[in-house]
DNA sequence: AAGCGCCTTCACGGGTTCTTCACGCCCGAC
DNA sequence: GTCGGGCGTGAAGAACCCGTGAAGGCGCTT
């Protein structure tokens, strides 16, 4: 399901955008600040934002690029300003589109149809991950030990542990937002789960596998994974 | 130096187009119509291309399915037309923004910009896909196996899939995404069905069906398409 | 009206993957 | 020294996923 985030001042705007956008099938999320923008992409992860450029406190340009600063999410403006200007300011603020009220809701959702499509998932931050002994290929999920490159197969939930892992080198993560990332918040398992995981991983990926160098554990906390180890 | 792609059969306004884009630092390549746009489009490679609907022969929207046939292009429509049906129209076939004449230079340029940033230095895309066994002509949706250039016809859902996975050589496509690409977002089909797909698809492209190098599974995530196997 | 191509669903067999359990180890707490 | 919790490891059954042959239904052409 499609999540988009709405945010507008107006009461009547939301109501009217949440409801036709619902009965399309799209999840809705409301902001009514910037501040409260910001808090929802980091919170509810939208697949795009629709934006109001007239808002209180932080206005909507403002809240552009803050949000530019840390996510790529898709955003469309929405507003009332019609000049030139105020166009150029958001659209190179880092707005992927730009549409003045009133505006018909054909047009609306054709371009968040758009959006949508040309962001199927966030670019991929960094395409490969090196280290000491192995190497992933993010995009492919692929990976390869040992100098001469060989592949090895890792299974569905192996790569998400250590694609979360990857993505996040050098800091500990706890085993419940390992947990959280690959089954799920609601997910609750045997605490033996990750490390009969974590044990064929390192099987996989480690030279000595009995003595990890690049996914370490930190007892009773979480693990890390370091990609060249000191 | 970004190029760009103008396509309009009115000599004042390619010259006007031509002249205010060189001013900015963009390189300019002119067509007048449909066919001259695909043939400029696989010869010079633009970063964007700006296209009119009112064109002589196939029309705009004719020419922008055919280049979605093959190529991920960002494409800006600019014409007169102010309706919204036309807009939704020329959106839905993959447009990737629609701005109506007469419109103010600034703006132009500023969602020129806005579509650049968000296309990431695309792998040089070809109109043509060549992997060990076969050969695929995207824009024609042709495909041709065997050393004698044998050509093999796809049905039309084959086709689709085929054509998505070639796009994304070497990537991993999930289940959502194919399944997203070929029927739409809210398509929920049988676990069955691409699999049957692929099947067909491996017969009639694989050296040997069973034992597929280029169309390779990845056990419950997806498919990923292999240009020439290591 | 019949035939054909295409899409989709279903049933089956084989293989892979997930999860649980039991056991022994290590290390800090007492 | 002893205890207990957390950890790693091997094994095993259950659940899941995949490829494949076959068949029904739909729309279009003949």
């Amino acid at each position: 399901m499609t999540r988009v985030l709405v945010v507008d001042d107006e009461v009547s705007i939301r109501k009217a955008l949440s409801l036709n956008l619902a009965a399309r099938g799209y999840e809705v999320v409301l902001a009514d600040s910037g501040e409260a923008a910001m808090r929802a992409v980091a919170a509810e992860h939208p697949d795009i934002v629709l934006l109001d450029l007239g808002l209180p406190g932080i206005d909507g340009i403002g809240t552009l690029e803050a949000l530019r600063g840390w996510t790529q999410v898709p955003v469309i403006v929405v507003t009332v300003r019609d000049d030139e200007a105020s166009k150029i300011a958001a659209l190179d603020a880092g707005a992927d589109d730009y549409i003045t009220k009133p505006f018909s809701m054909g047009e609306l959702l054709a371009r968040l149809r758009a959006a949508l499509r040309r962001a199927p998932d966030a670019a991929p931050e960094s395409p490969e991950v090196v280290a000491d002994h192995f190497r992933l290929d993010l995009p492919a999920h692929r990976a390869f030990v040992g100098d001469a490159g060989a592949e090895v197969r890792l299974t569905p939930t192996e790569w998400s542990i250590v694609a979360y892992l990857a993505r996040n080198p050098g800091r500990l993560v706890t085993h419940r937002q390992l947990v959280t990332a690959v089954w799920g918040p609601t997910y609750d398992p045997d605490p033996n789960l990750l490390r009969v995981h974590m044990a064929h991983i390192r099987r996989k990926l480690e030279a000595d596998p009995s003595r990890p160098r690049h996914f370490v554990t930190d007892s009773g906390v979480g693990y890390r994974f370091e990609p060249s180890p000191g």
